[in-house]
DNA sequence: CTCATATCCGACGAAATCACTCGGATATCG
DNA sequence: CGATATCCGAGTGATTTCGTCGGATATGAG
């Protein structure tokens, strides 16, 4: 996620943190985090004063990356998919005209997820004290107001 | 879909061929046409030899407008749509920076799915010679089964 | 040592979506 | 009339997605 990026180098984060900056349950964080850390994104600091962190440096990690963890492989259509592995053949595979398509869908989305990273979705931390103030509610933002 | 391409200025085709020879239950596309007529991408004749019929040309049908009809505004999440009007703001806009990379994503898509029309994926019926097996050098309307 | 803080683990549950079905009404050609 | 089609809308079943729950295990501080 990307308050991990945010928290880069700065120690482990725990999820309780992240839960309540991200407003989300920990309790669905701490199952993300799992594919995270079994992709090798992560690593786990446990006991008291534990958390993440991760494990390069937010420029060095991939949007691609972030996503197939979390995802799987990238594959608008499981005939067109990233991974060999997972691939499944259709049976009309043979007369089938439309896999090209799938297949350049696919590579426009791996090619705009492999053009950011982490470090991109980072908001820049130039100064604390006008984080608060700088997010005033001054958007319109028409739907669904509060 | 395709084989309506296919069939593009040989008059309406009907369902039960369709279903036929793509191998799909003629009640499922059934479903599927309705959205294609509500779009406009085709005109249907009712009775006896009825059926559909593309009401433009292949090349002038992008694999977008289709994919459009068929399965809504293309997003891949629902705070990055290509229609104004089921644009659903999440409480989290304010501070939240990955929207760029969701419409980075679906400009992507969008990209190359404008890049291809229905006549892309119709298989050239120029010439059968260039198909899997070249037998006869008539035209004898391949891959039509019994 | 003990206790609070965390990660770890596996299963469960509700809600939405997807692919597909069913039954029947209506229009058109021969 | 009757066969062939489109039209229409409600319904089902499997899979996925988001989120929950309860408890086991590891670690640092007092």
């Amino acid at each position: 996620m990307v308050q991990l990026g945010r928290h880069y180098g700065t120690g482990p984060a725990s999820l309780a943190e992240i839960a309540a900056e991200e407003d989300l349950p920990r309790a669905y964080l701490e199952q993300l985090v799992v594919s995270l850390r079994d992709a090798g994104l992560v690593s786990s600091t446990r006991g008291a004063h534990g958390g993440y962190e991760l494990t390069r440096a937010p420029e060095a990690i991939s949007m691609a990356d972030v996503l197939r963890a979390l995802e799987g492989p990238i594959a608008p259509m499981l005939c067109a998919t990233d991974d060999p592995e997972h691939g499944i053949l259709c049976d009309r595979s043979a007369r089938c005209t439309v896999n090209v398509l799938w297949v350049r869908v696919r590579d426009a989305v791996t090619g705009a997820l492999d053009s950011m990273t982490l470090a991109d979705l980072v908001p820049p931390r130039t100064d604390p004290a006008t984080a608060t103030a700088a997010i005033a509610p001054i958007q319109p933002t028409p739907l669904q107001g509060a």
